[in-house]
RNA sequence: GCGGCUAUAGUUCAGGGGCAGAACGCCUGUCUGUGGCACAGGAUGUCGUGGGUUCGAUCCCCACUAGCCGCCCCA
């Protein structure tokens, strides 16, 4: 019988890195927190409507990349359902919203969320078929301001923030309006134009994205289509006066708060629920996929997918790529401290195993990280996994056991002392800063 | 979905048509209530899976699977 493995795309976290990850979500959640954002989290599957008509049906997500199957019938009455595990999460978030009609709150709702998503895609380094984005949406009805473009630069803000406190360094952050929902298709048809006299000198991809998807011409990266893409009419040329001043006001927040950026007039984006404002961080580094996050405005995915008016903001971040990022940062740097258990308590023969789980009870209850060995060890192998795992032995002998007076051996000293139970975590506590 | 590279010990890797290798790690002993250091010894394994060529394949060939790199796309 052939072993199992975790399936193609997916892999198991493990000791240390986790601890990894659980940093990077309590600074998440902290950051988050102080901009006043609460969590949600939603279902990992949906109904895949939800997608088609958020996502957008032509996009490669919606079209290739899926995990969908039927849903069995409970009875013969009963439809079968269409279900698909959650390629990305602002289409659950704002299905909720709609759901729980968080608009008549009268207020924004501005949700983040921490989780596994679901793509189908090619498997490569930074890029898996299970994998867990942070997020954030900002979303309302237009009378709480969730169009203003305050709401834009403070997520940007926000995210400049987070990756800061994170310790990531070298980031950078461009950003582009893609215009409004009616700005884009007019623009489109102004490339397609403009594309149809050059696009037989450019690359086969070109070629067929100038039919399929003209904005993604944007993207090419073949050095010879350069000074062609280059002289394309930009998208900013092709906003209304309306989204003009809406970029305008995010870039001018953006200089006031200090926060560095670029415009970057091809930064357009796969989803189709983008309007206006896009962006993206990116960091060297992660190969090709560089991108640590993206995200934009969606003014019409509430009422695309059956809700309100509900224009609103957010941003998806890899959080395998915030890891691969601070993993290469800190090979450079120093590695991180391994974890390391303030005691280990070696009891002398096995007689002494109960008293010794007491023991690591006490302690650990003073909150005190606490390995536990056992009595039919040799002390020699008691003083080796110790070695290995803790700070310091405490030996449980029958004399320590009778007298409560403790042998305490610290590694780094190498010294050894009795220490009465009572003062044992006073002791223990205060290696910690050695 | 397409193209390229790779798969050998717990880990990182070398090797090569005829007994499976190194380093680190692991285990044992020198040392029976004392770790690190040193010395001595030991075990590592279906050489990714399945087929083919061959007297003989871990090595050559094919397929599959998985990983990595790039493309597509995206976080």
């Amino acid at each position: 019988m052939s072993t199992l493995k975790a399936v193609r795309g997916t892999r198991d976290l493990l000791p240390p890195e986790t601890a990894l990850w659980n940093r990077i979500e309590a600074v998440a959640r902290s950051v988050f927190a102080r901009y006043n954002f609460g969590e949600i989290r939603t279902p990992i599957f949906e109904d895949t409507a939800l997608f088609a008509r958020g996502v957008g049906e032509e996009t490669d997500i919606v079209s290739k990349e899926m995990y969908t199957w039927e849903d069995r019938a409970r009875a013969q009455s009963e439809k079968t359902q269409s279900l698909t595990l959650r390629p990305e999460n602002t289409a659950g978030v704002v299905r909720a919203y709609i759901e729980h009609k968080l608009g008549e709150t009268g207020q924004l709702a501005k949700l983040y969320y921490i989780g596994p998503q679901f793509r189908r895609e090619r498997p490569q380094k930074g890029r898996y078929r299970q994998f867990s984005q942070i997020g954030a949406e900002v979303i309302g009805p237009t009378h709480a301001g969730s169009e203003s473009p305050l709401r834009d630069a403070e997520v940007l803000e926000m995210l400049a923030t987070f990756l800061d406190e994170l310790g990531i360094t070298g980031w950078t952050l461009k950003i582009n309006s893609v215009g409004s929902s009616a700005d884009r298709p007019r623009y489109i048809e102004t490339l397609r134009t403009a594309l149809a006299p050059v696009v037989s000198q450019m690359c086969p991809d070109c070629q067929r994205r100038a039919e399929t998807n003209p904005l993604r011409v944007l993207d090419c990266k073949i050095p010879e289509d350069q000074p062609i893409i280059d002289a394309l009419p930009r998208i900013a040329d092709s906003l209304d006066e309306a989204s003009r001043d809406h970029f305008a006001q995010v870039c001018a927040a953006l200089d006031a708060s200090g926060v560095p950026y670029t415009h970057d007039h091809r930064l357009v984006r796969g989803l189709d629920y983008y309007t206006r404002t896009t962006f993206e961080f990116t960091h060297g580094g992660l190969g090709a996929q560089n991108a640590l996050l993206g995200g934009g405005r969606y003014d019409g995915l509430s009422e695309a997918i059956g809700g309100p008016k509900a224009p609103g903001i957010g941003f998806a971040m890899g959080e395998d790529r915030l890891v691969l990022t601070l993993q290469a940062q800190e090979a450079n740097q120093k590695a991180a401290p391994p974890q390391v258990a303030d005691t280990y308590i070696a009891p002398l023969g096995p007689a002494q195993n109960p008293a010794a789980l007491a023991l690591a009870r006490t302690l650990r209850r003073q909150g005190l990280r606490v390995e536990l060995g056992d009595g039919t060890f040799r002390l020699k192998k008691s003083f080796e996994a110790a070695d290995k795992t803790a700070r310091s032995i405490v030996l449980l002998g029958e004399d320590e056991a009778q007298s409560g007076i403790l042998t305490v051996k610290v590694f780094a000293t190498g010294s050894q002392s009795k220490v009465p139970q009572t003062e044992l975590a006073d002791l223990l506590a205060g290696l910690r800063n050695t």
